[in-house]
DNA sequence: TAACTGTACTAATAGTTATAGTACATTACA
DNA sequence: TGTAATGTACTATAACTATTAGTACAGTTA
């Protein structure tokens, strides 16, 4: 399903969960999708199946997949309210990143041509609906 | 000269490091500008000289801040030339983070006008050069 | 010399990450 | 019914990280 880097410093667990975010965000995976079960994925990925239980244990606090024992996990419906909370911490983070860009030197006009190709890029699944 | 938050679950020493960068990306810090010592800080601060110095090492090997054995450590010089590699990682940050948001359901023009603010508002201690 | 500075260690403690193993409840299906 | 697959919840262990504590040394300033 996908690769790991085991010497990335960044936790396994939080690698699986951020690879499963992007697929979903970009549309890979769509609503109602079944993801591998916690010990064929570990048996994929030869690792422990603990380790990807916390990381759909994660996943499904976060929202992007819900669980059913005896049945297996599967990617959720979008949320039809805004989290501001965590929609904050993103604006944050992104404003603080192009700070930082800004800081090293990129040209605002590339920095501008940028942020609208990432703008025209967004698909996210949405024309499949 | 800053607060901490103990119970961030992000190590401390970290939260020195980007809290200087911050500062420094501001323009609030300038170059040559005197921090305070290892040892003041972590009075300052209460928490251990050792926590410190790792934040002030971390932030010379990112090129932040440099140190002079018994002078101090100060505030470095812009550099002239453009870290591609660290670039690139900050694209790609910035990329996926807006793509969770217009995910989570940003609209398309509230993000727009976001970003339209934080380029507007990038200042970032240049006029006073 | 005295006081301040950065730097480099060792050691101990607490917390996190990953692995290993076991057990149990639920679901689907023959 | 029974079996296999699933998620879930534990305990235990080893390795690593973060933090604190203490000591020591070298360079700078007055």
């Amino acid at each position: 399903m996908f690769q790991l880097d085991l010497k990335n410093g960044k936790p396994i667990y939080e690698q699986v969960v951020d690879k499963f975010k992007e697929l979903i965000i970009n549309g890979v995976l769509k609503p109602d999708d079944k993801i591998p079960s916690v010990r064929d994925l570990a048996q994929q990925l030869t690792i422990n199946p603990n380790t990807i239980q916390k990381a759909y244990r994660e996943l499904e606090y976060q929202g992007y997949i819900y669980s059913v024992q005896g049945l297996g996990s599967f990617i959720s419906h979008p949320k039809t309210t805004i989290d501001h909370v965590k929609a904050n911490q993103l604006k944050e983070q992104i404003s603080s990143d192009i700070f930082e860009l800004l800081y090293m030197g990129i040209g605002t006009q590339e920095l501008k041509d940028f942020l609208s190709s990432i703008l025209t890029s967004w698909k996210g699944g949405k024309e499949n609906d």
